[in-house]
Formats: C-alpha cells, structure tokens, sequence
DNA sequence: CGCGTTTGACCGGCGC
DNA sequence: GCGCCGGTCAAACGCG
C-alpha cells in the first residue's frame, strides 16, 4: 500500500480566518463562492453569475471566511503549464473539471458565487435526512447511496490555501484513488454534529495541482461553528514523508507545484500574505450547476451579506495572525501522504 | 480517554 | 447479467 498518500485534508477544516478570499466581484466572494453546485448531467454553460444558495452555500461559507482579502489563485487551466512534458493524457480530466473548465472557458473566473436555492434542500432529503430518520426510528441505517446524478453537490475550485479555511470541523473517513486522477480523492464528513450530513470530497485537480476540486453534499444540520475546534484540523501526522508527491505518474506538476503540494495541499493561511490579493478576478473558479438548472440565479449580493456577516463573526472570534500562525507549524509538516494510495480497494 | 486519521473491505449504482 | 468504480463503513492505530 501506499504509505504515503496526500492525505489533502486531513486539515481541512482547520484554519481559517485569515485566508481571504475574495472575489471580486461582490466584494468578497471566497472561494466557494464558486462553488458550483453540480449534478452529473452535462452542465449547460449556465454558469450565471449570479445565483444564490442555501444550503449548499452555508456549507461553502465556510470558505468565506473572512472580511477581505482573498487567497485563491486560481490560475486558468489554458494559462497554467502545459504538461507537456509527461502530459496526463487528458482523459484523466475529471468530468467536473471538464464542465468547469469549460465554463471558465467561456467566461473568466469570476468569483460568483453560485447557490441552488431552496430546490437542493429537497434533494438532499433523500440522503441524509432520511438516514436520520430511519435512525431514529430505529431503522437500520441505510448505506445512503444516492448516486450522483441524484444528488447535488457543490463544486468549487480552491486553492490550497482556501482548503483550510473552513470553519466546519471535518472528519476523513476514507481516500480513495479515482481512475483518470492520478490523486486519490479524500472524503470528509461533518464531525462538529454527529448527525451531520454534510460532507465534503476533496481532490486534485488534474490541470492545476494547485487546485484543489471540492465537492460538497449534504446539509450541516447544526449551527455552524463559532471557532474550530483545537483539535480540529490538527492532523497528526506520524511522521511523513517530505516528499509527498503524489503518484501520479503522469503528473502534470512542475517541481514547483510540486513542492508546494508537499507543504500542504490545505496549505492554510499562508496564502494571505501570499497571495492575497488577486482581484477576485480569479481567484477560484466555480460554477454551480443544479439539477434543476433553471432556478437559481440571483441573490448573489444578498448571500454575500449574509456570509459577509457571517464571515466577520468568525474572523473575530478566530484571530487571524493566532490561527495563522498555528496553522503554518502544523502544516509544515502534517500533511501526511501524498500518493494514491488506497483508500480503499481501489476500486474494487 | 476521546477524537481523528488510516486503510482494507464492502456495498451498490452505473455502463457495457 | 457482469464487471467496474465510486462512496462508505469500521477496525486499528496514533496523538493530545
């Protein structure tokens, strides 16, 4: 078995403050503010940039954490390096990153944020609730299943940096190699409420290593949180390798992506020093897609007041420069694994 | 002791 | 109907 696996997330809910995002053109949009959700149908090139979400969204606020500022370098797949060299055979594009790479195509990474509305919540039923439910009825859980085209994600690009800030207290339960990707994908689910559905996958991209594809289902069926929790995103990390690199053998990766990757594929709040500042104008790339494609589209600016809100509770209660500072120690060298490693029969 | 990560196995949807 | 593959479970392990 791999040993070493990127273990992306063990961090991802930890910090968080100070990453910022921001988006332009709201303001701030974070990084999830691209947050597309997505069923598996063939996204239309919808990609309003405007849309509003709840759910989904308050899953995704916890990407916008803060007040200004933003981290999230997305670079556009047609400016990032050609992996020539070694190039991935491009059908290892993930369809996600296909249809949002599309839609960047046909329009600049906007930070929109993209919400389904009240729709998703009926979706999600299906899952999760009605696992509580038979729960607590006493019914044996049901291995909820909902495949993909019946459920909604929410898909956003982030940047490592973005990765981490995420107030939600996320739980790794399983990492499993997808076929195309030369990175296996890492599953999490909410840990802040045991009854919590929420849950968040967490992958490469195949294009950018340096972004990172995450898709979130299912509702949190409890307040967000004021603060992380200490433990909450302190990966420990029993000694790994320095050299995370992933497996992929045809990784598009530069070295210097590469290293990157090895600090800490939630790479935290560094970003703020770092990167801060891109316009918005690309900092993520995010599309949302609902099932029902033909709601959704407005309220941008009023989720954005919201989560504005939101955002700046969170940052007060979480010091940036305390969080931050923290966050660099244990990321430096917490992330464990980097490889495909298995989460799981690989498949099997 | 509690919580989180790791990892192999299992389940079940989906495509052929 | 079969096989593939993604998603989840759960035991084992580690750390604070």
């Amino acid at each position: 078995m791999s040993s070493e696996d990127w273990d992306l997330f063990a961090v991802v809910r930890s910090c968080s403050s100070s990453v910022s995002t921001t988006n332009s053109c709201a303001g701030h949009e974070d990084d999830i503010g691209n947050c597309k959700q997505q069923q598996d149908p063939p996204p239309p090139p919808l990609f309003q940039a405007s849309s509003s979400c709840n759910e989904l969204q308050d899953s995704c606020k916890p990407f916008l954490p803060v007040t200004t500022t933003t981290t999230t370098t997305w670079s556009p797949p047609p400016l990032l390096p050609p992996p020539k060299a070694s190039s991935p055979s491009p059908n290892i594009l993930l369809k996600q990153e296909q249809v949002l790479l599309e839609s960047q195509d046909q329009k600049p990474p906007l930070s929109v944020r993209v919400f389904p509305p009240s729709t998703s919540s009926s979706v999600f039923v299906f899952r999760g609730q009605r696992d509580q439910l038979l729960q607590q009825q006493s019914q044996p859980p049901l291995r909820s299943r909902k495949r993909k085209n019946q459920q909604k994600r929410t898909i956003c690009h982030v940047t490592q940096e973005n990765l981490s800030s995420d107030l939600w207290a996320w739980r790794k339960y399983g990492q499993k190699p997808i076929k195309g990707s030369p990175y296996p994908r890492n599953y999490y689910r909410c840990s802040s409420s045991k009854g919590c559905l929420a849950r968040k996958q967490v992958e490469r991209s195949n294009l950018d290593p340096n972004i990172f594809i995450v898709t979130y289902t299912g509702e949190h069926t409890h307040p967000r949180p004021t603060h992380r929790n200490s433990l909450a995103g302190s990966t420990r990390n029993k000694s790994q390798p320095v050299n995370p690199v992933p497996k992929p053998d045809t990784s598009p990766l530069s070295d210097t992506v590469k290293e990157e990757i090895h600090l800490s594929p939630t790479t935290p709040l560094k970003g703020n020093d770092d990167v801060q500042e891109t316009n918005g104008d690309e900092d993520m790339v995010g599309q949302e897609v609902n099932m029902e494609e033909e709601e959704e589209e407005e309220e941008v600016e009023e989720d954005d007041e919201e989560e504005e809100d939101d955002d700046d509770v969170d940052d007060l209660l979480i010091p940036n420069l305390a969080v931050r500072d923290r966050d660099d120690l244990f990321f430096a060298g917490s992330f464990p694994s980097w490889s495909a490693g298995s989460a799981g029969d690989g498949g099997g």
